[in-house]
DNA sequence: TACATTACTGACTTCTTGGTCAGTAATGGC
DNA sequence: GCCATTACTGACCAAGAAGTCAGTAATGTA
């Protein structure tokens, strides 16, 4: 990232800047939160000084602001292209979502933006009311979407598909606050992928063995 | 809170200091996050002065130490007793560890921790090696063991239990970090009480109606 | 090569806040 | 009531970081 820098005492680079500094404050405010995020590190890590980081963004606030609002909301509508277009079965599609959630945001650099909203949306509400709705609330209407179809297809038991989005997501958005903040002192840390097929199956199937009484009790709640 | 300290000037309560300190550093640290908290704040929110913070923490840090440690243990401790008298099936040891999370942790004043800690655990590297160790592992172990148990007593079906703890745990973790950070702005807040009832539905019986399928389905994999 | 433009720099100012300490007043012993 | 002790106060200090701006040098044009 500062490599360029290096090598040329001055360039003057105005298209590629915005993006270099709001990666490198991505990188930062995941680290270490928004307050204790210095400015100065931030034009460092991205090769250019302070005063430069003021040309383009007008303060800390606004520099924040940009960072939650970049490149979330695109891989959000690649997912919901990806349902609409769907053909396979709802169950297929699930598991579509949430390892492509993985892929595309949990695992990246911008999986770290729902640690960064859990930390600091107290102090900005008006940001956390636009990601609230744009984003979370969003993501979570696809996955709602998905298990409703899988209702009405006779796939899936009937639920609460609202409440079951949430727990459905719940596991994923865990694991990325996990890794994004034990990473660094997780002695032994989680098998992502394991994780996810673990998930997959528990989600499907449940943990309980005995398949007959649970369809007797299933049936006995549906009657009552 | 404040109140005591509003009715007489000055009162000497060597004693309540500590508790009354910590009381107030947590519900601050919790909502602003450490760099943002001013300990000004939180002195004036606990009835004294920031003099009198420094007297019983020698700074800062400790201070925000102290936060964490205090309190946390106790409740664990308390599930590690439940689970280790408890009788029933490890259906209802389950249930009761879950529900139990939440009334003891999740839903109260130090449920704020778990936030606190993945916001900040990247800043205090020992102090998250402590809280991982001594409160994430051994809460998760409590989970692990409870599984084991209804493997072993052939009420559940296989699994790899170290990871299945941490997907059991996910959702109440998740919402309990979903409450104390979005909790002032969702609009609609979730209701705890439905979503882990859902939790538990989803767990036990997962969400494919077809049991025959599935039954059929999990030999196949086991003789396999 | 000379000039005009402007992206960029970094020292400087200002404000915030962690931490200190000399002084104050509440309390207990006599 | 008087004194000794000490919990408590709040003005103060020093450090650090947000934000500014006069100056510098890279680039395009002729």
């Amino acid at each position: 990232m500062g490599e360029a820098a290096e090598s040329r005492r001055r360039s003057r680079r105005k298209t590629e800047r915005p993006a270099e500094l709001l990666a490198a404050a991505l990188e930062l405010f995941v680290e270490h939160g928004y307050a204790a995020t210095r400015l100065e590190d931030v034009a460092r890590a991205a090769g250019v000084s302070k005063g430069t980081l003021y040309l383009y963004f007008d303060s800390k606030e606004a520099l924040f602001k940009a960072v939650v609002r970049e490149g979330i909301v695109s891989a959000l509508e690649c997912g919901e292209r990806l349902a609409a277009a769907y053909q396979g079965s709802a169950r297929a599609l699930l598991e579509e979502l949430l390892v492509g959630w993985w892929d595309l945001i949990g695992s990246r650099k911008i999986g770290g933006i729902p640690k960064l909203m859990f930390s600091e949306c107290r102090n900005f509400p008006e940001l956390c009311r636009f990601y609230f709705e744009e984003v979370t609330r969003r993501g979570l209407r696809l996955i709602a979407a998905a298990l409703q179809r899988g209702i009405d297809e006779g796939e899936f038991r009937d639920m609460d598909v609202e409440l079951s989005a949430q727990l459905v997501w719940a596991p994923e958005a865990f694991l990325s606050l996990w890794q994004h903040a034990y990473g660094a002192c997780d002695p032994r840390p989680v098998d992502a992928s394991a994780y996810i097929r673990q998930h997959l199956e528990l989600l499907l199937h449940g943990v309980l063995r005995d398949t007959a009484a649970r369809s007797v009790q299933g049936r006995a709640k549906e009657t009552a």
